[in-house]
DNA sequence: GTCTATACACCGATAGAC
DNA sequence: GTCTATCGGTGTATAGAC
């Protein structure tokens, strides 16, 4: 396996994102990367030793910004509604369902999917706790399941979007909305 | 294109179904179907003149027979309860994530994906209105929200239950059961 | 309606030179 | 570390006989 992290590494994983956001898994293959990318098809084996190694370490990198990026959210003033935002404003639910399909096939890809979901999710709740202790309200209410209910909901409205779907969005917009005013500020 | 609806039809797209199931996307292949019903590839491609039609014609029979579905649980009893039963009980969380995947792919799919989600959460709407009104009970709820915040989490544990993950699982079952209670007795 | 046979493209992966 | 070259396999789709 070549150097894990290198420059080239990244750039593979790059062009290997940008194809499955762009074009789908079905163009996700070692010749359509390093097409893009300006090397040669053998040059992809030498980084990852199978194509499923390459998805499996191309989720494993996302996966670190993502989390990374919600423990920061954490710190924020406002967590709950900077989360909420960045999940249905800048989540690519294309990128998600491809993901999906092929953790279906790639065991090592599915265990990693599951490391996510259990990780974002213990963040997700941390913030919920820490929103509904400030305001010392609701006491009685689930922050477990709140944080499914808001992901859930958040994914469906972004995956929507992108299809062209909008029947029922302003409403349950409305409802996290009316949701944070009792919480937040 | 071959007689739709006829015997054969049928049989290869339940071929084609189980393999989607059970393997997934990426060996729905003419070869698989026709290895798997006992025929002749060319023969897959008398009854459909590409695997893309095939795939949106397996989507169109698979949707009508749900929202056939949906349709006759509007009239039982207690409606909501029994559209969310069948939501988080027997829906296959990888058949709907193959055919989302699929779906970015091919524009035909995408259409018939958008017909089934606005066709199917009208009808979820009207059960919700249905059982908000008998009861008489809140009624600044928005059936078109609680329609998006239940099909969503409906798909979510579907989905986390068959990769593996809980975390939170029991509590949002339990918050749903106390929503049943008000509106349903 | 079902078959045999085949054209043609592209895939993952490897051998081995430089 | 990057390349040329290639193998074996499988995919979609079609020609045309029966």
């Amino acid at each position: 396996m070549g150097p894990r992290g290198s420059e080239v590494w990244h750039t593979m994983l790059d062009g290997a994102e940008a194809i499955l956001r762009e074009e789908g898994h079905a163009e996700l293959t070692s010749r359509r990367i390093a097409e893009r990318i300006g090397v040669k098809q053998r040059l992809v084996y030498y980084y990852f030793h199978t194509m499923d190694d390459l998805v499996v370490a191309l989720f494993q990198r996302l996966s670190e910004r993502e989390l990374s990026r919600l423990n920061d959210a954490l710190e924020a003033e406002h967590a709950l509604r900077e989360i909420w935002d960045t999940n249905v404003g800048s989540t690519d639910a294309r990128l998600i369902s491809e993901f999906m399909a092929l953790a279906n096939r790639i065991d090592a890809l599915r265990a990693e999917v599951v490391h996510f979901i259990e990780a974002a999710r213990a963040i997700e709740i941390e913030a919920i706790e820490t929103a509904l202790k400030r305001r010392a309200a609701k006491s009685e209410t689930s922050a477990p399941a709140l944080a499914i209910i808001a992901s859930s909901v958040a994914l469906t409205l972004t995956r929507e979007r992108q299809l062209g779907v909008s029947l029922g969005h302003e409403e349950v917009l409305k409802m996290v909305e009316r949701f944070f005013l009792t919480v937040e500020d």
